[in-house]
DNA sequence: TCAATATACTGAAACGTTACAGATGCCAAT
DNA sequence: ATTGGCATCTGTAACGTTTCAGTATATTGA
């Protein structure tokens, strides 16, 4: 009996979709020379390179990622690493649409590889190391001395990081200029009178939280304001636990007049302390906030923001580690966003 | 210029990463007996597949993605679709994070697949079927006579879809129940004497627009209450367009007393517009809103709510994506989820 | 006793790609 | 004529996996 198809090398009929060998024989051509031909290499005639790309289009020849995967160990894949309970909602869309908009110009794919409370920061990155699930990798959450980044630094994977680390090593990075924002969101408070200052900063550990309460600490001396602690609290702490803080500490004799906030949904809370405490916003108290997008004013047009683009950032990662990956200096592949200075929702006057 | 290793069948020293080959030779075995043992195949002595899987485990190996994908077609990935442009921020980070947890126990990896404005949303799509990226596919944004359904049900690759489809074609599914909702909705505004209420409704076209707004009106003739129309916006329309056409809305005589919002940034919008027609909520008009996380208590404790999560939309999403793909029946995967009812935010009392 | 059958294992081939090491033909320089 | 160089093309092997078609060895049935 013998087979119905053997389909070996029946270069005939229909396969499920064309492969090198598929065009190698419509062309009359070997394998190896279209392989070459789709590349552009050198050795390849131009007529010959010009009618092989032409057929693929044609055909709408796609190289099977496997395949590349397989021999060469390239996997046209980015991955996003992110904290599944701590990072800030809006923020992952956002920085994800960012990466997206970029990695859709190429054949690269955007992996999100998680990692959840109670788990080592470390395991999704030996993970991606180990197994050569990606050719890059984008992290977030950033420290001084991070071990993630030393340890692709040493084993080559090419990466960036959403914030700075403070290492002596160097690497691709995007951030945001928290010092910056800090000291002029001092300066506005102080510039409205605003004397007794509290910062709600991000949770110690990270980079930023540095950078932020330095640039505080500084604008602070500049115009002879005085801070109040608030530090039992962090952006990562829960919208309760930060409205609870504020209130207790709005209901003190000595107070803050004026708050920073580095979190728009901490600045709810915030607020909502605020008020719990029987104080209004604008009047016994001026609160500058971080936005990632455009809704504070919505919520009290008293409020003074900073806005910080998330989307900038994601498309910002995304081209740097493909710079590295494509052979960048990875020190040439570094950004500093300064902020757009402090605004007010609302004219001065209409308030 | 020396090349890395050599390492042709050198069974002897550190390869990169071990692989059949190497677990064959340690054991003593021929890779298939390997490859079987490890799958747990009938055929293997209970002693021998003991032996080789804690090899295996004590040396870490982990099957090569591309070599899997390559000899079986299977990717191992789950492809997640998004709107690039048209998604609402918190959702998607949420739906993200429970799909991820659901693939984290599996050798499933998570790629997000996007589109944007003036792309055809079909375009992903058949890129996912042509070159085979994916084992399941997760889309939102579904439509009553969805052509992505039907596309991936005739090609015959797995998917489910957040939000039903009206085809009469049988696939999984999870959806929030948005009939319940709006006819909730209604009925605790009627119950609070309101009579005269405005849906701000999802986008036309999407398949919850029409459980909505029949939600609305079902329950409109229940409590012999009229409608006012506020159809020319919907929660995908800006937040400034909102706005205005709010205030438009309330600077009527005949003006809502009510509010049933699809979205919790659209329901900041409609606050707005409220106000700056100068009337206030809880006086002049209430406002039933959904919302994913729960802040909008902060924003105006005079708001009532019904909570969505989006995070088991996306865990749902995902069992029944892997549920399908290994062999359940499209029929069994299918949830919807009921409104946990309207919340007052503040009790009566205190307010 | 011999064959049939089950058990436990194995080599070779194939998936689609790229790199290596040639082929082949042609032309210019000797 | 021979050599060398150049441009253009090609076959084979390998990446790591699974499947097909076996091969031994032991066990059973008559």
């Amino acid at each position: 009996m013998d087979r119905q198809r053997t389909d070996k090398n029946e270069e005939t009929s229909a396969q499920g979709r064309p492969t090198l060998k598929t065009l190698a024989f419509m062309t009359g051509l070997g394998v190896t020379t279209v392989s070459r031909a789709l590349k552009d290499a050198p050795e390849i005639g131009a007529e010959t390179r010009r009618r092989v790309q032409l057929v693929a289009k044609q055909i709408g020849y796609r190289p099977n990622r496997a395949g590349v995967r397989l021999r060469t160990g390239r996997t046209n894949v980015i991955s996003l690493v992110l904290n599944t309970d701590r990072e800030i909602m809006s923020f992952v869309s956002d920085i994800i649409y960012g990466v997206s908009e970029v990695l859709a110009e190429t054949p690269y794919h955007l992996i999100v590889t998680p990692y959840s409370r109670s788990q080592d920061p470390m395991e999704p990155i030996r993970y991606l190391v180990e197994t050569g699930s990606a050719d890059g990798v984008i992290i977030s959450r950033t420290q001084p001395n991070d071990p993630r980044a030393r340890y692709m630094l040493e084993h080559g994977m090419p990466f960036a990081t959403h914030g700075r680390t403070d290492m002596g090593l160097v690497h691709p990075y995007h951030d945001f200029d928290n010092h910056a924002f800090a000291m002029e969101a001092v300066r506005r408070l102080a510039s409205m009178g605003r004397r007794r200052l509290a910062l709600l900063s991000p949770p110690p550990g990270l980079t930023y939280y540095g950078h932020t309460l330095n640039g505080f600490a500084d604008a602070l001396s500049e115009v002879d304001a005085n801070e109040i602690p608030f530090n039992t609290v962090s952006i990562d702490h829960t919208i309760e636990q930060i409205r609870m803080r504020t209130a207790q500490v709005m209901r003190r004799d000595v107070r803050p007049d004026g708050f920073v906030s580095s979190a728009a949904a901490a600045t709810l809370a915030i607020v909502a302390g605020i008020e719990d405490a029987g104080l209004k916003l604008g009047r016994d108290v001026d609160v500058v906030s971080k936005q990632s997008s455009d809704l504070l004013h919505l919520f009290r047009p008293e409020l003074l923001v900073v806005n910080e683009n998330f989307r900038l950032a994601g498309s910002d990662l995304a081209r740097s580690v493909l710079g590295w990956i494509g052979g960048a200096a990875p020190g040439s592949l570094q950004s500093l966003v300064v902020a757009s200075g402090v605004q007010a929702l609302t004219q001065p006057l209409l308030a």
